[in-house]
DNA sequence: CATGAATGAGGTTTCATTCAT
DNA sequence: CATGAATGAAACCTCATTCAT
């Protein structure tokens, strides 16, 4: 099956990598293909065949990203504990995957800004944050049918909430001074306080 | 001594503007000084008349919004109303603003990525945010004090308030089929009924 | 015949003085139009008033600088003293003038580089120094037939005084450290004491 | 490891002496990246895979510059022969250098002007001529204590030889009419003769 | 498969020249 | 006459992409 030793999508995926963390240091315009093939240890042309284009690595990194997204969302899809709990367990889950590995975030700032806006990438974006509005927003309703949040809360919280967390988020990678993990308690407390 | 026919600064400013909505059109490290010019109905060579170089314009099309965010933080500060009132206000006069004229929010999403980097506008970003941390934080325990919020809220909630409140840009801006204006009581309603 | 104060040709002289003055201080190809309208205390499109181009600019401060060896290869023509003290006081006079006013010198070791080249202007050198080895030529001719110089002398030594003469100021323009004042004295020895 | 097919220094040689020809030519100010690119037969952004800019190609052409004149120096401080042959022989050597390959000399022409001046280049000029009016000095100071040149030739007598060399060197460059070849002899008898 | 030299389109910036006031 | 804002051609340099080895 391995031909020589890595197979083309072990490999694919360590460029990808590569990309992403070069793209998050020194931003998405000015990464270069050259930086990525040196942050992933093979020669600049090399990259090519893995990728047809620099945008097809933006788009893979993407791609990479909605993925973890939607297992988050689908976690918190799934019943079996109170729907608060549930918003509150997704408040955390998106701040830790963040927390580990900020570069797909710092990534992700660049995705408006940058040559992609015109490539449909802010239209990903836009479903990821959609999809995220769409589950709390679920969560919230069963949460107000249960009682344990009052009546009405729905999509507009559910925006607020969604809110929250995606701008501590971006206070962080922006400022990374500030103390991102001692916030989870606190966006939980507030979102959850400010549906009740 | 005559003015000629043209005010410098006046003209500058056209200028401005007209690459503020450029970048924001197009991404800061997307739109040419071409774009830039053209957009202000003047030739690519005369840009250079009034500014030294692209990153000059960047530098004052990032001076010119965080004045707007001094004025709002400014008035936050201003005694007179109860401080959940003027965090309210607060609220109310960022979202405003910001919706009143996008372009400059949607140049902010570029500047932590393009080459602005390292370039030190992100630590100009990082000290608008923490000026309304600040503020807010300040407004909280105030509020504290007075009994209209529990004890103990303070840096914490101020950032998650600050998060929602740009989450909530942040989502429209990426998504502007997001009803913004309707999220503006939600959030208020939200951030205040969660320090409660 | 004033109509205001100056006259053009005055003012067209002020201009010339302050473009040779630009163009020995900061070459030129590097002194701008703008730098000499600075100079000269005017605004840069009046320069255009007296001259069609910068070209002509050059063309006429080359012009100056012939006048200025014209004069002193005609001094040296006109007999009435022995040859050879012609020969020494017309050394003494280049060295004098480029000494007094170094700047057109200066000028001149641009004129072949930058894009002079190709306009004629070396030619116009060349034909100034031609001048110069002929007036020379003709003083050993003189000499040699007075037997103040050796029989034969001719034009293989006036090239070689013309040499030393500009070789010597060459490396003073170069390198102002040279006592250039205190090699006149040798420059006039060793070329008559090798034509003897 | 494996040199692939062109040896990049040799490359960057080849790239070197197009520059050195181009600017010969056509003056440092006004030859073109481009036209040295399609001078050595290769794509104007190859050039910048060899020198990391215009600047840095002339510096390389200086240094190749000077390493001859080095070289030419260096043989007259090799004793061995009487002190005036010694210097006979230099004379010969700089007139046959730059007459074999004239146009590292016409760019040197350029060094003065253009940009250079303030990039310190003109210093480097300012070094050479210092080395050959140091080591010719140290010749005729021989030569006098032999007593084949008078008491008290140094310093001066050896600037005005140096002139005599470049200033005939200017001439042919600025005038390749003049028959260069035929004015090594007169060179040294001058010279030699003015030291007697 | 892997390489990295080569390419050239495209961006920023400069500055001689023009022209409306 | 004088001005200086405006112009746009042209230069330098970068870097995504190709391709011969």
């Amino acid at each position: 099956m391995s031909p020589k030793r890595v197979d083309k999508s072990a490999r694919r995926q360590e460029i990808l990598e590569a990309a992403v963390r070069v793209f998050a240091r020194r931003g998405f315009a000015a990464g270069r293909i050259e930086d990525v093939a040196a942050e992933a240890g093979i020669a600049k042309g090399s990259v090519y065949l893995y990728f047809d284009s620099r945008e097809e690595i933006l788009q893979a990194a993407f791609e990479a990203l909605a993925a973890g997204s939607r297992e988050i969302v689908g976690r918190a899809r799934t019943p079996g504990t109170p729907p608060l709990d549930r918003l509150a367990a997704l408040i955390r889950d998106v701040i830790a995957s963040v927390t580990v590995s900020p570069e797909p975030a710092r990534l992700l700032l660049d995705l408006y800004g940058s040559g992609a806006r015109e490539e449909g990438l802010p239209l990903h974006m836009a479903e990821i944050y959609r999809e995220y509005r769409t589950v709390i927003a679920a969560l919230l309703a069963e949460a107000a049918a249960e009682g344990s949040a009052r009546p009405g809360v729905g999509a507009a919280e559910a925006a607020v909430i969604v809110g929250a967390i995606e701008g501590c988020l971006l206070q962080w990678i922006i400022d990374p001074a500030l103390p991102i993990t001692e916030l989870t308690g606190p966006i939980v407390t507030v979102c959850l306080g400010g549906v009740r």
